[in-house]
DNA sequence: GTAGTACCTTTTTTT
DNA sequence: AAGGTACTAC
């Protein structure tokens, strides 16, 4: 055992061996960017196991599952089979309030709500108040909810505090919220961290069994936990007071989603007897890297300065490049990258571009696309937002749940089956009054004078179908899904529709099918409610595939965690990042900042900061000025690239010669000027494959390959084939012989 | 009840 | 630019 804790402590400096031996008592280690503090948590956990601390004692918190996942695995790699609980905030929430449903007075089946249901619920909600909400849209009503919960307010508390007309508006509605999502048993994202948070306030026996259950807590990130989640960990640690955060505030970047940096600067005032480590050797980055981040981060005013000190002599100094255009800024960076790796120096995984908005990325597609870039966009729940996933689980959902009115209003005529909203208003004013679920009113629909005809037999017909599926609910996730696509007809609607778009959702169905065959939870059989949950609580970067040889494309919040060795920031200006509606606000404007420095060191040895003199935006082209975080860089350290312009067209586009006008942010500048974008005559290409190509299918046979579209693992390929008509494969699955390019 | 069309907002970031 | 919503015609 001795010499196991020796190698804990290998290759250490001394405040992580510190952090990795420190037993009890809260501690609170102020982790810079490259810090290694992944490292020393992992190692405090086994450290903890070592000297005796049971596993099931030890809970650590994560900012994503994919985290946690590779956490769990380091930890395993030297105890194998170890049981410490290792999950993020929410999906310990989730865990917690199935386990304690009955006493929390929940139905443990209930389904996670997310964005677009709550906006879906919230408008109901309005309906129910009589708000008149002319004014104000579902989706700020609903984020001001949001927030309330974040903060632990009640409806009634937060009626109470409501001054101003806004505020008096939501309380209106809040507890018509709360009172649908009751009735259709669903709970919504911030609930899964309400509901614990009050729980352990409200309940002290439970606080005390789970705070004596969790001895050693651990929270990672914990510069973006809000108040639900620092009453959370609060909660947990009273009588067992061992609670270590890790976090740095200078990468606090969530505010817009509840997360209160203050709840890492006041830890110390929080714990008077907190030991404080700060970890400020960077292992990550080059000097030059280092020192533009620092000296950018330094222009935040409400911070506490800390150092920063690079590990790594010598390196290539961060270099800006200006170009033209943003379509040309997206070509260019194509072409950096695919020469770097021409040249034998990298790999296509060594490069990450991060952008502000998803909305950059289109640009991005093209350009990689053109120049033989292999690239993936780290957005892996854009999967199932789409339409036809959606329906689907709206099914599988409501199997699940029976009281899920959202997704009974989502699946019960689609497709098709003559029920039109009238009818619906019909079975709603029978439900509601009973206080029944509207599935429940469709077994009951003859006895409903005003549905008839066709709505009638439709409406019945489906809740055969859905008691015949309900049967299944054990079954293997994919076998439920499969039979869910059979019965309802949905695959039959797809498979009939002469819609070659129907052909793509088709081929999305089936990869939903697939996931759920894919789909395993550590130690038993998992059923479809798991198989959904783990659905609704997977984040962007749990998708991201570190070992494939791509690009990785992310927003900069996406990249928290993550670090490639060449990194190339987009659309660095004044409106995109800065983001226009921090301007005003200089608390926000600091945030941005700090989005910048996350971004910035992310980077290992190259660092590329990006920006175009002009942008095609939501249709029209504006004229930006660089941001000014540029202009707090350390100029004479930065190598300064000029591209372009390249055409004529282009410098005659570029407006006002002075460019005074120019700096002036953003939304002035909006002007409608003829697109620039030429249009490209090469074919589109994905590594491998392009459109006009000849290749063999197994099964099918000989085809062409018509179209490609989507990225990444959801990369799709059309082809038609000489006997088999027109079909939609993935591009990653699909087992192809190129016969001729 | 459905299909087709005009219009209009959207996202800045996400568990 | 695109997807959702509201409205109209069948």
């Amino acid at each position: 055992m001795f010499t196991e804790s020796e190698d804990l402590l290998a290759g250490l400096n001394h405040p992580q061996k510190q952090a990795v031996l420190h037993g009890e008592g809260p501690l609170l280690i102020l982790a810079g960017a490259g810090s290694g503090k992944t490292r020393v948590i992992t190692r405090r956990i086994v450290q903890l196991m070592q000297n005796g601390v049971r596993a099931q004692s030890i809970l650590a918190i994560t900012f994503t599952n994919k985290a946690a996942g590779e956490m769990r695995k380091r930890v395993d790699s030297i105890v194998p089979g170890h049981r410490v609980q290792i999950s993020t905030f929410h999906s310990f929430g989730v865990r917690l309030l199935r386990q304690y449903a009955d006493r929390l007075g929940l139905n443990k089946d209930f389904t996670i709500y997310d964005q677009s249901d709550r906006s879906k619920l919230t408008k109901i909600a309005i309906e129910d108040s009589g708000l008149n909400a002319e004014r104000f849209t579902p989706d700020t009503i609903s984020n001001s909810i949001s927030k309330a919960k974040n903060q632990l307010l009640s409806p009634e508390k937060f009626a109470q505090s409501a001054k101003d007309f806004f505020s008096q508006s939501v309380a209106q509605v809040y507890p018509y919220y709360e009172k649908r999502l009751r009735e259709s048993n669903a709970l919504d994202f911030d609930d899964l961290l309400y509901w614990p948070a009050l729980a352990l306030r409200n309940d002290p026996e439970l606080r005390a069994e789970l705070d004596a259950r969790y001895r050693y807590v651990m929270v990672d990130e914990y510069q973006d936990t809000n108040t639900a989640q620092y009453a959370i960990a609060r909660g947990l640690s009273v009588d067992y007071p061992n609670l270590c955060v890790v976090g740095d505030p200078d990468q606090s970047i969530y505010k817009f989603r509840g997360s209160d940096i203050r709840n890492i600067l006041d830890f110390e005032r929080d714990f008077p007897n907190a030991t404080v480590l700060t970890l400020s050797e960077n292992y990550r980055s080059t000097k030059p890297i280092l020192s533009a981040a620092d000296r950018l981060i330094s222009h935040n005013t409400q911070r506490k300065p800390k150092p920063l000190i690079s590990m790594k002599e010598g390196g290539s100094p961060v270099t800006q490049i200006t170009f033209d255009t943003g379509a040309e800024e997206a070509n260019g960076v194509a072409k950096r990258i695919a020469q770097q790796v021409n040249s034998g120096n990298r790999s296509f995984r060594d490069f990450a571009v991060f952008v502000r908005m998803n909305a950059l990325t289109r640009s991005l597609e093209s350009a990689f696309s053109r120049h033989r870039v292999p690239f993936q966009i780290v957005k892996g729940m854009a999967f199932f937002d789409r339409k036809e996933i959606r329906d689907v689980l709206s099914y599988l959902r409501l199997l699940v749940n029976s009281h899920d009115n959202i997704s009974f209003m989502r699946a019960v005529n689609e497709p098709a089956r003559g029920i039109g909203k009238v009818s619906l208003d019909h079975l709603k004013n029978h439900a509601e009054p009973r206080e029944i679920s509207l599935l429940e009113a469709c077994g009951v629909v003859e006895k409903i004078p005003t549905i008839k005809g066709k709505a009638a037999s439709g409406l019945r017909d489906f809740s055969l179908l859905m008691k015949g599926l309900r049967e299944l609910l054990e079954h293997p996730p994919h076998e439920v899904i499969a039979k869910t696509l059979d019965a309802s007809g949905y695959r039959e609607m797809l498979r009939r529709s002469t819609d070659p778009e129907d052909q793509e959702r088709l081929a999305n169905i089936e990869e939903l099918v697939s996931a759920a065959r894919q789909f395993q939870v550590e130690d038993r059989e998992p059923n479809l409610a798991d198989f959904l949950e783990n659905i609704s609580l997977a984040s962007d970067t749990d998708a991201h595939d570190a070992n494939k040889d791509s690009v990785s494309v992310m927003t900069l919040h996406a990249a928290k965690g993550l670090e490639f060795p060449v990194v190339y920031m987009l659309a660095m200006e004044q409106g995109i990042l800065p983001h226009d509606r921090s301007l005003e606000n200089d608390e926000e404007l600091q945030e941005e900042r700090r989005l910048a420095f996350v971004g910035m060191t992310r980077a290992m040895h190259e660092l590329f900061l990006c920006n175009a003199r002009m942008r095609d935006f939501r249709g029209s082209v504006v004229f930006t000025a660089p941001s000014m975080f540029l202009g707090q860089l350390p100029g004479s350290e930065i190598k300064v690239i000029e591209e372009g312009p390249s055409t004529p067209m282009n410098s005659m586009l570029r407006g006002p010669g002075k460019g005074s006008q120019m700096t002036q942010g953003w939304k002035n500048n909006q002007i409608k000027a003829p697109t620039v974008a030429s249009i490209s005559p090469m074919p589109v290409k994905d590594g491998s494959y392009s459109e006009g190509m000849m290749v063999k299918h197994p099964a099918y046979g000989k085809g062409m390959i018509t179209e490609i579209s989507g990225y990444g693992a959801m990369r799709r390929l059309k082809i038609r084939f000489q006997t088999a008509g027109e079909r939609s494969f993935i591009a990653d699955k699909v087992q192809l012989e190129i016969i001729q390019s």
